[in-house]
RNA sequence: GGGGUUAUAGCUCAGUUGGUCAGAGCGUUACGUUGACAUCGUAAAGGUCGAUGGUUCGAGCCCAUUUAACCCCACCA
């Protein structure tokens, strides 16, 4: 056993001084490795990984918090305890990035070609991959990091290709033309998950468009104008008898002057404006719909950066499709003749004024309405048609749905069931291609020659069909396709590694709500439909982090808290603590300066609680408690740690973090150190050995279990004062969480310990409303109720050290009531402070008053109800019993009460 | 348009399956240098648990309706 430390705390926690210390020392000392054994149960949780384009933020506190405290409670628990950790590439994010870092040396992507800018970016990510992580040590996250992963290690990358090959291979992947999400400024599609709405005030324009057969106009409203130039068809309802004359007939396109059809079609709603739709099937998801069912042609008129589509664009387009090598679903590409090169605003005035100039602008009206904008740099994004690959989703999320029918995953708190179920059951098919260079290169090769299209598990080079050459597809994929796989990637996976076999499937998956389409729900139906099994048991949800005034935290409004920033004042433990305590799963929470500093001051309090054990426990060898020598203020606090421990392990188990949190604080505060500690000074003060040494044991027992019990959320503060304990060995971090025993339940002595609480708290309240100065020491005058002499006797100390009291008296039941005394009664004694001429008779009778009037309502209320047949039939015995009893008490209680009114009346 | 959340002391929130009280932190007020802690201690003030109705012997907790705020999802021209 190595020496323990010598006894040099400080009088004031000085977190900075210890943290990275104690995270070496865990951390070389293997301590987050989980210890394996095949006869357990592990519990396994994968860590949501971070970008490594970002910095540390408050949200991955919140993040990890959860994880964290589950992890090191089973790791003491002694479960086979596994935590990984690693980083995503986050494709799109990091891309933006690196092309920024790009552009501020004058280069652009396209000039430095894709194998520069990968190199780039790997240089980028060795830089900066690294700082995320080092950071996250500082949160004190106990994850085995010699397991860290990243979603492009070599490992991952060919999980990632398993799985597109296999899902190819079972028709779950396909390519094809469909309308995607685009985002000008990235220049890359997006899944539908990725489109964030946003509430735009737009306009309502009312285009008139001339019918060829009769010549009139026929009014119809958009709020996209541009767009009309891509108009292949005007939509009416079939059934809409204002239209009815127009069945076959056409309408000539203004500005373009085509000839297009109209078209009968359940879409266009006789409801809504004139009934009259256009149909751009190229730019509109909608009309794209209706121009499969009509067949409609497609006419592309944006350019993919965002401009309009020109003559040169046009030809391409046109000769590709000419020479047969185009898909049949290739849109046509109009040469927006003057338009061609505005960009989409532009174009969208400049249509406007043409159609005015022509009488073909009806009206226009304000309207504020949603518009999809990219989830990264909130660009409003252009549905486009374009040729993009798919996963299609129906028959992957049939099953992941089944899992939460089943309860095979259950989420915490129940009601994000519903938000998951509503997403998966009505999900569409996900575009998982992306313009990117950087991410996971989609394994698809075409032939230069035949056009064939490969999908392998190794690279070609020549067409396994004609021997000809082939490319490989240009684009990556979604960032999120790798990070579906976390779960079982990380482990080893596709192969059987014993990992794998042994961790998999997880335990608990931890994130936040916003993240539950992205992630959660694929990793779900990717782990079901690789692995066979519901890729964890447990999804625990957390919220966001608010502000003080409840905001989103964003950098535009300069309000985010710097996670950093805040360790380095108040101590990580504080700001652990305040990221879990009294936080109900998956609701957002607000953080401030005064709940960290609260929190500070609760791991103070923690630090002197055990100083001022420590300071008493100098050369003492503890050698275990003597139960029958355990004083009644022992027996209480054993009574109620035991308590504690019950109720913190069922949260834990429970998954109410939060809940546990707040049994610990109120443990430690107000039973540990307001009431016992200063209790336990009579004890360690008193001249007998014997009595010296049970307080001493039931102190260091009872603190040793707390600090394990608090170990979870401050691991810091918990293991350093542990280093400093008597009769600790090892590591907190490696320590057994604690178990009851149950010789240590004492419910009769510590319910007689409250009563004479009650008394001294009575006592106080007496001084307090009296104005007794402090130094003023009043003998107290006691007259005991049946069965309570004893134990209040015993109890002079307490009333000397905790009620200021001089000494006590007990008063023989049928003894006269002391003159000149404030007093009050309680469940054990009638208690009489005598003052002398300090009694104001009106103000104690007024005191005295008012506690008959609260005394009086109990009563009644407890007449009330057992004057209820109700009640006496249906409610359980032992409350009718309980009830009768406490009445029975009170009744006593108010004839003392009013003996003593009366009594104080005649001195009147 | 669909779904969800919240409404409890001045502020921020707890309250686990309906059964005694409705609790905490911060703030406020009055005291306080008693041998761990002023990042502290003691005491106090402060709420008809959004509104209405219902179920029940009993509801902050369950049901219905309603008001207000917020969030998510949704292809509405």
């Amino acid at each position: 056993m190595e020496a323990k430390q010598e006894f040099t705390m400080e009088k004031v926690f000085q977190p900075n001084q210890v943290e990275g210390r104690i995270y070496d020392m865990w951390e070389s000392s293997g301590a987050f490795a989980p210890v394996k054994d095949e006869s357990k149960k592990p519990f396994v949780i994968v860590m949501p990984p971070p970008n490594i384009t970002g910095q540390l933020h408050i949200g991955h506190a919140l993040d990890e918090m959860p994880q964290d405290v589950l992890i090191r409670y089973h790791r003491m628990k002694g479960d086979p305890t596994l935590w990984v950790p690693g980083t995503d590439h986050a494709a799109i994010a990091t891309e933006v990035k690196v092309v920024d870092a790009l552009r501020k040396e004058g280069l652009t992507k396209q000039s430095i070609g894709r194998e520069k800018f990968l190199e780039r970016t790997w240089a980028w990510k060795k830089e900066y991959g690294g700082r995320i992580v080092r950071q996250l040590r500082k949160l004190g996250v106990s994850c085995d990091w010699n397991r860290e992963r990243f979603t492009m290690d070599e490992g991952l990358s060919r999980a990632v290709r398993e799985t597109f090959v296999r899902l190819y291979e079972k028709d779950l992947i396909y390519r094809g033309y469909r309308m995607i999400n685009w985002c000008p400024c990235c220049q890359t599609s997006l899944s539908d998950a990725e489109v964030e709405y946003e509430t735009q005030n737009g306009h309502f324009w009312h285009l008139l468009y001339p019918v060829k057969e009769t010549g009139e106009l026929l009014e119809l409203a958009t709020t996209r104008p541009e767009t009309m130039l891509g108009d292949t068809a005007v939509a009416i309802n079939p059934e809409d008898p204002r239209y009815a004359h127009l069945h076959g007939c056409h309408v000539i396109l203004p500005l373009v002057n085509k000839e297009i059809p109209i078209v009968c079609d359940e879409h266009a709603d006789m409801e809504k404006g004139t009934g009259v739709v256009k149909i751009t099937p190229a730019h509109d998801p909608n009309d794209f719909e209706v121009g499969k069912r009509h067949n409609l042609p497609m006419v592309r008129v944006f350019t993919y950066d965002g401009h309009m589509t020109g003559a040169e664009e046009a030809k391409e387009v046109a000769e590709l499709i000419a020479s047969g090598r185009a898909t049949e679903d290739e849109p046509q590409v109009l040469d927006c003749g003057k338009y061609a090169g505005m960009t989409t605003m532009e174009a969208r005035k400049a249509i406007v004024d043409d159609l005015t100039a022509l009488n073909l602008l009806k009206s226009v009206e304000p309207l504020s309405h949603e518009v999809g904008t990219c989830y990264r740099c909130h660009t409003t994004l252009e549905p486009m048609v374009s040729k993009q690959w798919f996963v299609r989703m129906e028959p992957l999320a049939r099953p992941a749905c089944q899992v939460v029918y089943d309860k095979k995953l259950r989420f915490i708190p129940e009601r994000f069931e519903k938000t998951y179920l509503n997403w998966m059951e009505n999900t569409r098919d996900w575009c998982i291609s992306r313009q990117l260079w950087w991410g996971h290169r989609i394994p698809a090769f075409y032939c230069d020659d035949c056009g064939e299209t490969f999908v392998t598990r190794e690279d070609i080079t020549t067409c396994p069909k004609c021997g000809k050459p082939v490319h490989q597809d240009e684009d990556v994929l979604d960032t999120w396709f790798s990070s579906a796989l976390w779960p079982f990637s990380t482990l080893g996976w596709p192969e059987q590694t014993e990992d794998f076999k042994y961790y998999y499937p997880n335990t608990v998956l931890s994130c936040g709500y916003d993240i539950i389409f992205f992630w959660l729900a694929r990793m779900v139906f990717s782990g079901i439909e690789q692995t066979g099994e519901c890729p964890f048991e447990v999804a625990l949800m957390h919220g966001i982090v608010r502000d003080a005034q409840g905001r989103k935290m964003s950098k535009s409004l300069g309000n985010g808290i710097d996670p950093i920033e805040v360790i380095d004042k108040y101590g990580t433990d504080a700001l652990r603590f305040s990221l879990v305590m009294g936080v109900a799963p998956g609701s957002d929470i607000r953080m401030s300066d005064e709940k960290l500093e609260s929190f500070r001051n609760f791991a103070n309090k923690i630090w002197n609680a055990s100083r001022f054990v420590l300071m008493n426990l100098q050369d003492f060898e503890p050698q275990g408690i003597d139960v029958s020598k355990l004083s009644l203020a022992d027996k209480w606090i054993l009574t109620k740690y035991q308590e504690a421990v019950r109720g913190v392990t069922e949260n834990l188990e429970n998954y109410d973090l939060g809940l546990a949190a707040t049994k610990l604080y109120d443990f430690v505060w107000s039973s540990f150190c307001d009431w016992y500690i200063e209790m336990a000074k009579q004890g360690l003060y008193a001249e007998e050995g014997d009595v010296k040494r049970t307080t001493q044991e039931v102190l260091l027992h009872v603190l040793t279990g707390t600090l394990k019990l608090l170990h979870p959320y401050m691991p810091f503060i918990t293991e350093e004062v542990y280093g400093y304990l008597p009769g600790a060995e090892g590591m907190l971090i490696k320590a057994q969480w604690p178990t009851c025993n149950p010789e240590y339940d004492f419910a009769e002595d510590a319910a007689r310990m409250e009563g004479i609480m009650d008394v001294i708290r009575a006592v106080r309240n007496l001084r307090a409303e009296m104005n007794v100065q402090p130094g003023r020491k009043a003998t107290l005058m006691l007259k005991p109720h049946a069965g309570w002499a004893e134990a209040l006797q015993g109890a002079e100390g307490f009333f000397k050290r905790l009620a200021n009291a001089s000494g006590i008296q007990i008063l023989d039941a049928k003894a006269a009531n002391p003159d000149k005394s404030a007093s009050a009664v309680a469940e054990p004694c009638e208690l009489f402070m005598p003052l002398g001429e300090l009694v104001d008779v009106q103000k104690e009778l007024k005191r005295l008053a008012k506690d008959l009037k609260g005394l009086q309502g109990e009563i009644l209320r407890a007449v009330n109800m057992l004057a209820n047949p109700g009640f006496l039939g249906k409610a359980p015995a032992h409350l009718v019993e309980a009830e009768k009893e406490k009445l029975a008490t009170n009744r006593g209680l108010l004839e003392k009460l009013k003996a003593r009114i009366e009594e104080m009346e005649s001195l009147k």
